[in-house]
DNA sequence: GCCAACGTTGGC
DNA sequence: GCCAACGTTGGC
């Protein structure tokens, strides 16, 4: 089981999107690093949803992995902003999982806490200069979240 | 809206 | 393969 936090933009998709369609394709995410970790999802595997450009910021629920990785539709749309003209159906570049909506946190862990939150200082959310919208917590780090959030 | 910290592109 | 120019992310 690996632990995974994503970021996404509330006024774009926010947590209670998510809840309303219960479940989701993560699309749209056109950075090679974070692709590759949406490639690593597995099916199981727990969620973290951070709302970023937010105010504040910050950790507002969990979703959960329900099906691994497919061609992103996007990149084929000649009409999305996330068209890209150099991927074909052959050789698709971008790749999404599906993540179902599981629950959303009574109320966010914003930035700050999380800041100030023992044992999440290595966390990548909270690395200087992370911009890293995919990415992987440790166990520890996770538990620490859901404690904070119940 | 600013801007630091990246990531990407493309000329050479 | 270098690197300048440009684009993006995301906190503030």
């Amino acid at each position: 089981m690996t632990y995974w936090l994503v970021k996404t933009e509330p006024d774009v998709y926010s947590i209670e999107d998510l809840k309303r369609d219960g479940k989701t394709p993560w699309d749209a995410v056109r950075n090679y690093q974070a692709r590759n970790f949406l490639m690593e999802m597995k099916k199981g595997d727990l969620v973290l949803i951070y709302h970023s450009n937010a105010n504040p910021p910050g950790i507002v629920g969990l979703a959960e992995v329900a099906k691994t990785a497919y061609p992103d539709a996007l990149q084929f749309d000649k009409d999305s902003d996330y068209y890209d003209p150099k991927a074909t159906i052959e050789k698709p570049r971008w790749f999404s999982p599906e993540l179902k909506f599981k629950r959303a946190f009574r109320s966010m862990l914003d930035l700050d806490t999380l800041r100030q939150t023992k044992g999440l200082e290595k966390m990548t959310l909270l690395q200087r200069g992370s911009r890293l919208s995919v990415h992987q917590l440790s166990k520890k780090e996770f538990d620490i979240i859901i404690d904070l959030a119940s």
